[in-house]
Order: structure tokens, then sequence, then C-alpha cells
DNA sequence: TGCACGATGAAC
DNA sequence: TTCATCGTGCAC
């Protein structure tokens, strides 16, 4: 297993986002190795793309998405659920993806399909907003098997709001993946 | 200081 | 289809 470099992440954030498919997210908390593959993701390409919450500027919610690439941005939806993503590109550029489902490989109980369930199996919540994900606790690595897949490009879930943004192919999965949380 | 509104999930 | 639940951002 070798841990994702920074270069990784400074990249095209819709490279990123479908090369993120099939690594492993590894959170090592309360004396537990939790690991999941990430199945399914979505891109958000920044200020001008009006799905993402950078859209809005750089506000205190969001100044970890115009942070360094590498990084964690974690936030609480509706009041209950939390969403994991990882920053991508230049400090500044203000994009992400969103993890939003994993399928289960080490210490990992209940449902991972969906960004809130993901976030309650692994154990993340808004205190790791801004983690580094290059520290030795939570971080993202290429597994040793890699595996062949096609990957399914569709609309992202929910960002209707988006204008023509809503209808871009920008949500990433891996094809007749059992854990993916719509096909 | 108040209030409308989600990058969701679960129940009905 | 409806609702839980609360931090954020922006309007007063």
């Amino acid at each position: 297993m070798t841990k994702l470099p920074r270069s990784f992440y400074n990249r095209d954030t819709a490279l990123v986002a479908q090369e993120l498919l099939g690594k492993w997210l590894v959170r090592d908390a309360d004396g537990l190795k939790r690991i999941g593959k990430i199945v399914e993701v979505e891109a958000y390409l920044g200020e001008h793309d009006l799905a993402a919450h950078s859209a809005k500027g750089l506000t205190e919610r969001t100044k970890t998405m115009f942070g360094p690439p590498g990084h964690a941005y974690v936030y609480l939806i509706y009041g209950v659920h939390h969403c994991m993503n990882v920053v991508t590109e230049g400090e500044g550029h203000a994009s992400a993806v969103l993890l939003r489902a994993i399928e289960p490989v080490q210490n990992l109980a209940g449902r991972t399909c969906g960004p809130g369930l993901l976030c309650r199996a692994m154990k993340i919540d808004r205190r790791l907003n801004a983690h580094d994900l290059l520290s030795d606790v939570f971080f993202i690595v290429e597994p040793d098997v890699a595996e062949k897949f096609s990957i399914v490009k569709r609309p992202r879930i929910g960002v209707d709001y988006a204008g023509h943004w809503a209808k871009r192919r920008l949500r990433f999965y891996i094809k007749d993946n059992p854990f993916v949380s719509r096909p």
C-alpha cells in the first residue's frame, strides 16, 4: 500500500475524481484501522461551478476548499449528516471531490453507500475538517493489487439548483459495483 | 439578531 | 413524499 502524495491531488479535479475510484480510504481511530474502497465520487470544479459550495466565495465554511490540495473538507449537511471531500488542485482553486460511497475492506460496520453513511461508518465528522490527508491516521492509499473496472459518468446528485452545471456528468462510479448509492 | 436552506437518509 | 435537525450565510 502506497500513500497518495500531494501531487496526486494537485491535478485536474475531474481526473483526480476518476482516479480516486478503487483507492482505499484509511482511518486510524480508537485503536481500529478502518478501510473502505472508494467506489463512487463527485467532482466540484471551483468558484464558477454553481453546484460547488465555493461558488459562494471564500467564507468561514468554505475556506478549506480554498486551501491547499490533499486536505479533507468535511461539513454537516441538513443538520444531520456529514459529507467528506478531498481538496484538489492548487491553493485558491477551491475545487474538491465528494466521496459518495465506499466498499468495506476492513473494520467497517453498517452501510457505506451514500456520503452520510460513509462518514458514519468511517467515524468522520467536522473535527476532521481541514485535516491533512498525508497524515498517519487519515489518508488514502493505492492498493497493492490493482483491479480493472469501467467508469460510469452521470450527473451529480441533489444539485438541480445549479442550472447547466447540474447537467454535467461529474459523478463517477465503478460499473456494476454493488456498493454504489444509486445506479 | 433572525431566518431560509441544503452535495442526505429514513420513515411513511 | 415528507421530515428530522442545525450550522452557515446573508438579509435586516
